[in-house]
DNA sequence: CATAGTTCCGTAAACGTTTACGGCGATCGA
DNA sequence: TCGATCGCCGTAAACGTTTACGGAACTATG
């Protein structure tokens, strides 16, 4: 309705006149780019993001592809808002939208990815829940879609990515248990193929072996990233013959469920079994406090989409230096779930 | 690069065929149909979405306004990514997609949509966390923007919403308190002008009234909706100097770090103060278990979806009969918290 | 004063679709 | 047999931008 055209007709001059002034050309007098802004503002004319699109084949818009249903995504969405919030302070300074693309439980992610590309959605894209060999990694790369990942993976195709520091958290944590006379440690790993439950598994195994300690197959224990599956866990570790006296918990989300299921065996975190997980809005308020890792969500945010920009050619020189893979180091958040101290023999 | 040009020119046939062929139109070959489909399918041909939407000023993408930054969004985790789940389910038949727009929390939300709505980001909107008076409802209805709320607004410019039924909540709870012999019921609200704390206040003052009681004034606790509130629900409860022996949370978020509250002084839920709030995924695993109000996520999506497109002329026909204007009743899931009976005095 | 350079602006061609319009051959009805 | 109808298809004009190109007016330089 309010085109470019009309704004053109009502400054009587021409559309390619405003289209440069609109954009920033150098080749524009100063005195007619303060009218047209002025008059743009006042018809409050905002451009075509279609037509624009078409043109330039660029669409100023990055999507962050997310899976829908409860039954998969367990990272809890505050996790994500705040990664987000991060994100869009950097994007916020060159015009740049983001957006969540929903991929349906119902439909397979890489199809879903398909599309979107080949709909020309977005100019990039960030990638989360990373699997152990992610096959949406060479299908973006071959198309050369700029994109970065929130997670390693064993498929690398060169992208940039970021990721928290797991085989920290599980050092840190072996030690920390190990030096309070913890002998038998269970870990927890999320059920299905994402590649972050490798990591700390193995390293994990590696830091227990480095105390002359194995890590007992039976002490692993999957489950779904939710409240739900810290309840399974809690079962789990009820049901293992020879109990563990300490576990990891790698997911964010699974402590309260976790806590329900050892209450109600009577058994309290930091007086009968040590636990460490990970920090979140949510663990904060466990009751015993919960001990473990955290970092600025946000600051996740920023660095990611500093890695997207450095790889496309448009904003490349505003981040000359951005960190394009990094390991984000967490740190331990002291509280009393892991005060259970055992006994020398 | 594979546009529809080079489709039809390897068919051999003109790109006004070709595109009739795809989009179903009924005077073409059904013969010559199957060939293009074919070729479209190898060639792995997808429309380009700028040139389509240009051309008829349609995107085929629904979004979902909703705000980052953990400050304000405090819908409980998983809460959204259910309602999108359902609503995908009906898009999905309409090739529709949803995407979430992300309002940045540094962005006046009401600046945020009129941009989207400018740059033609979307055919519809859902919108969440309506105000009291909320001022895009007006904007989108002048534009004529079929869009539907998940939440109901002193604002009515006619469009459909869905809600959750508050004051059902509070009339249930306080019939329910009262008949536990409670007299003395503080209840929450969210701190900012969100609809639904006016609602369920004033129902829950009304359902006193009838049993003869007052709401106190004191006893409204304003709170962010994150755990963080909750926690300081707990203390300004605690701060009374007449203890309320019961308490109603609107917020599904807030029950962890009230509990924490709680527990810091020595206080149970179900023991020494009777709680009633909202089922959610995490209020389900914490201990003592909550008892409150629940029902389908995934439902209110569809039903959402169902609303919006009954309200899209390219898609009535599909829902004549669509509830487009629907208080969700939510049940009751009795947990521990409320156990407190108070003896009659 | 002539020439070259600069500054600014208008013109028009793209970008990839969809769709109104017209046309051609074939079929049908009388 | 002839006109009308129908099925199918090609042509070309839009949709709203951006941008390469060229030109007009002015300035600087010799």
């Amino acid at each position: 309705m309010t085109g470019i055209r009309r704004l053109a007709q009502h400054l009587d001059i021409s559309i390619g006149t405003v289209s440069r002034a609109l954009n920033g050309r150098p080749d524009v007098n100063e005195e007619t780019r303060k009218r047209v802004l002025e008059a743009a503002a006042e018809l409050g004319y905002v451009p075509n993001q279609s037509g624009r699109s078409l043109r330039q084949g660029t669409t100023n818009i990055i999507g962050f592809m997310m899976q829908t249903g409860s039954e998969i995504t367990g990272q809890g969405d505050t996790f994500f808002m705040s990664v987000f919030d991060g994100v869009q302070t950097v994007f916020a300074r060159h015009h740049l939208d983001l957006v969540a693309l929903l991929c349906s439980s119902e439909e397979d992610p890489d199809d879903y990815l398909r599309r979107v590309v080949a709909r020309g959605f977005a100019d990039g894209l960030i990638l989360s829940a990373t699997q152990r060999y992610d096959p949406r990694f060479e299908f973006l790369a071959k198309r050369k879609i700029p994109f970065v990942t929130l997670g390693r993976s064993l498929t690398d195709v060169g992208q940039p990515w970021l990721d928290l520091d797991f085989e920290g958290m599980a050092q840190v944590s072996i030690d920390r248990l190990v030096a309070k006379g913890h002998r038998r440690i269970a870990v927890t790993r999320p059920h299905d193929d994402i590649n972050l439950g490798y990591l700390f598994v193995d390293q994990s195994a590696k830091a227990l072996a480095a105390h002359g300690l194995t890590l007992d197959p039976d002490l692993i224990f999957s489950s779904k990233p939710n409240e739900a599956g810290g309840y399974h866990v809690a079962q789990q570790l009820l049901a293992n013959k020879d109990r563990p006296t300490a576990i990891l918990l790698v997911n964010e989300t699974i402590a309260i469920g976790f806590y329900r299921g050892l209450s109600e065996a009577g058994l309290k975190p930091g007086r009968d079994i040590a636990v460490i997980g990970r920090q979140s809005p949510q663990a904060h308020f466990l009751s015993p406090s919960l001990t473990g890792f955290t970092l600025s969500r946000r600051d996740l945010g920023i660095a990611l989409a500093e890695a997207l920009l450095a790889t496309m050619p448009a904003f490349r020189h505003f981040y000359p230096e951005a960190a394009l893979r990094k390991i984000w180091q967490e740190h331990l958040v002291e509280g009393e779930s892991d005060a259970f101290i055992l006994p020398p023999r």
